[in-house]
DNA sequence: TTGTACGCGTTATCAT
DNA sequence: ATGATAACGCGTACAA
C-alpha cells in the first residue's frame, strides 16, 4: 500500500501536521531541513495523498463531469475535450457520462455525481422539450420535473452546472443560436439558386432539433420556398443514408440540408454511391463543423463545440462568484465543396445506374 | 447542502449506525417502521451519501480511468464507450485522460489516479518503443523508465492496470495483433494484382507503428515486392492529405496502404479532391475500422476497439483473483468500396487538372 | 517553527 | 434490532 501521511510523518520523525504542511504546497513554514526529512521518507514508502481524504475534508473533490449523447459523436467528443483540456491543467479529473440522450440515465448519472461531489457537471447536449401537456402525475412525476428538481438540489448543494444548449432546468448556460445557425446555412443555400430544397431533422422532442428545424422553416419563408420536404432523422449518419435512399428513386432535389453533420455525411456519401453528383446535380449542407466535416469538404456552419466545453469548464474552476449571465457564443457559416450554384436542370448529366444494394453494415 | 448520516438519524431519531444501513444495501436487519422514518429524514434533506467518505472507509472508489491519446480520435473513442458501458452499469465512474501521447502526461496522469485511488486504469494506446540504447542516466531515469516505475507503484497498491497494445511496462493486455492485422490487409491489397503500393506510417517510436509497419513489410516481402516507398505519418487526416498531395505529381501508385482509417481517409478525399479515381486508378486501405471508416465505404480491417474497452474495464471490476491472462483478440479483414483489381495501365481514364489548393484548413 | 487534537461522512465491530 | 464508537487519511485551528 501507499504509505499514509502518518507513516510518513513517523519515518520522518516530525508530526503528521508538518508531514501534510511540507508535502502539499502549505504556505506555512517549515525548516529546509525536516523539509527534506520529509521528502526522503515520502519517497522511501512511495507516499502518494489520498485525493479521497482531501477531497472530504477540504471539499473539495477537484471532480468535474460532462453528461454527453456519446463520446464516439464527434460533437461530445469535441466538447469533451475542451473540458478536459482545462480541467487537466488545473489537476482535476473529468468524468465522462455517456446517456444515448435517455433522461433517466441522465438523471442517474446526475444523482451519481452529486454523490461523488463533483464541483461541476456540464450538459453537453439539448434537453427533452416539454412534451404534450398532463402527462406529469402528482405520483410519478415527469422525467423532466425529476431532472429539474434533482438540477436544483445538486445546485444547492454548491455544485455549478452549465449546459450547452438549452435544456428545461435551471442552470447558467454558454450555448450557441442553433436557430440562426440553421437559418444562416439555409439561407446561405437559397442564395445558390436552389429551390427545392430538402431537410433531415434531429431526434424528435430534443430542443437542438426543434430549434434548428425552426432556423430552417425561417429561413425558406423567408426565401419564399416551400419548406414541406421534411425528413425525419436523429442525428446520425444512417438516418441521412435511408433519406438518401428514399431521395433517390425519384426527381432529385436542388438540395438537402441536415440538422447536423453526421447525418449530412450519410446524405453525401449515400448520394454519391448513387452515382449522384454533389454538388454538380445536388448540393448537401450540415450543420457543426466536426473534424470529419473538413475531411469530406462538407459545407457547414461551426458552432465551436471546443470552445464551449473548454468555457464551461473554466467557469466550474473559477470558483469566484463570477457567476457571469449566460453566454451565447457566435456561430460562423463555413462554405466548402458540398454546395454549389444550381445548375439548370438540363445540363444534369446522366446518372448511372447503381443497383442500390444498401450496404448497411450492421455495428 | 446535502444533509450528511448524521442530519438524517438525528431527524428519524436513531443513530447513524441504523440510518446507514436503512439507506444503503446493507443486509442488517432494520425493522420496517423505522426503515420508513429513515427514508422520509433522507428525503426531507435530500440526502446523498457522500461516495467519497464512502471510498474512503471502504476503500473502494468506484472509479476507473482510460488514458488516451485524444478522445476526439475515433479511435480512442470507441474504446472508451466500451469501457464507460460496464462501468456505469456497475455504478462506476469512468474518467477521460487525454494525454496526445505524451509520456509526461501520461505519467502526471497515472499518479493522480493513483492519488484518488482509482481502481483500475486502462492505457488505451501503444507506448513508446525503446529510445536508443543510453539515453537514461542515473540521475534522470528515462521517461520510459519512470512510467514503468510508477505503474509498479501503482499495481503494488492493488490498482488493476490493463493495456490494450503493447507497452514497456509489465501489465495485463487485452490487445490484437497489429502485425498481422497490418500483414492481411496489405496481403489483400496485393492479391488484388497491385504492384506498387505505397505506405503510410504512424508516429515515429510507437510500438503500435512499428508493429504495423513491419506487417506491411513482411506482406510485400511475401509478395515478392518492393516496400520502400514508405511515407511519415502521424495517425491523422493531415499526414495522409500531405502524403497524397505530394504523390499527385507523379506517376500514381497502384495502392496506398495506411497505419490507421484517419490517415487512409486523408489519402482518400485528398486524392478524390485531385481527380483521381478511387478506386479506380488507385485502391485505397486503412486499419482500425471505426465508424467513419464505413460512412467513406473505406477498406480496412477491424481491430475490436469497443470490445477491447469494455473487456478491460470488465477485467477491472471482476475483483475475482481471474488473472486470467492475456487476451489476444481477433482481428477482421473489412473489405469495402476503395479498393478494386489492378486496371491495366493504359486504361486508367485522364485525370481531369484541377488546381491543387491545399485546401488545408487550420484547425 | 512544530505538535495536538478535532472533524470531514461513512462503514463496521462490538455491545446491548 | 439498535446503538456507541473506532477507524479511514488528511487539513488545520489552536496550543506550545
Amino acid at each position: 500500500m501507499a504509505g499514509s501521511l502518518a507513516e510518513v510523518a513517523r519515518r520522518a520523525g516530525v508530526s503528521v501536521a508538518t508531514a501534510s504542511r511540507a508535502l502539499n504546497g502549505s504556505r506555512h513554514p517549515v525548516s529546509d531541513e525536516i523539509r527534506e526529512r520529509i521528502a526522503l521518507a515520502a519517497a522511501e514508502v512511495g507516499y502518494a495523498p489520498s485525493a479521497i481524504a482531501q477531497a472530504l475534508v477540504t471539499r473539495k473533490s477537484r471532480i468535474i463531469g460532462v453528461i454527453v449523447g456519446d463520446i464516439v459523436d464527434p460533437y461530445f467528443a469535441e466538447i469533451t475535450r475542451g473540458a478536459e483540456d482545462v480541467a487537466r491543467r488545473a489537476g482535476y479529473l473529468t468524468i465522462v457520462c455517456n446517456t444515448d440522450r435517455a433522461p433517466a440515465t441522465e438523471l442517474a448519472y446526475l444523482r451519481l455525481l452529486h454523490d461523488y461531489r463533483a464541483e461541476g457537471v456540464i450538459f453537453a447536449g439539448g434537453g427533452q422539450v416539454a412534451a404534450g401537456a398532463g402527462s406529469a402525475s402528482a405520483a410519478q412525476p415527469s422525467e423532466g420535473a425529476q431532472l429539474s428538481e434533482a438540477v436544483e438540489s445538486v445546485r444547492a448543494d454548491g455544485i455549478r452546472v452549465v449546459s450547452l444548449a438549452a435544456r428545461s432546468f435551471d442552470s447558467m448556460r454558454v450555448t450557441v443560436d442553433d436557430r440562426a445557425a440553421s437559418y444562416d446555412i439555409t439561407s446561405y443555400v437559397c442564395s445558390l439558386g436552389h429551390r427545392r430544397v430538402c431537410y433531415v431533422t434531429g431526434p424528435p422532442g430534443l430542443s437542438t432539433s426543434a430549434a434548428r428545424l425552426a432556423g430552417f422553416q425561417a429561413a425558406m419563408a423567408d426565401a419564399g420556398l416551400s419548406a414541406d420536404e421534411v425528413h425525419p432523422g436523429e442525428f446520425d449518419f444512417l438516418s441521412g443514408q435511408q433519406v438518401a435512399l428514399r431521395l433517390v428513386g425519384r426527381p432529385l432535389p436542388d438540395a438537402v440540408i441536415c440538422a447536423n453533420d453526421e447525418s449530412a455525411i450519410g446524405v453525401l456519401t449515400t448520394l454519391r454511391q448513387a452515382g449522384v453528383d454533389i454538388p454538380g446535380e445536388v448540393s448537401v449542407a450540415g450543420l457543426d463543423d466536426t473534424r470529419v466535416s473538413r475531411f469530406v469538404d462538407l459545407t457547414t456552419v461551426s458552432v465551436p463545440m471546443y470552445e464551449r466545453g473548454a468555457i464551461a469548464a473554466r467557469h466550474i474552476l473559477d470558483a469566484g462568484p463570477s457567476a457571469a449571465g449566460d453566454l451565447v457564443l457566435p456561430h460562423r457559416l463555413v462554405p466548402r465543396g458540398t454546395t454549389a450554384r444550381r445548375r439548370s436542370s438540363g445540363s444534369k448529366r446522366q446518372r448511372r445506374e447503381t443497383p442500390l444494394t444498401a450496404a448497411t453494415e450492421a455495428r
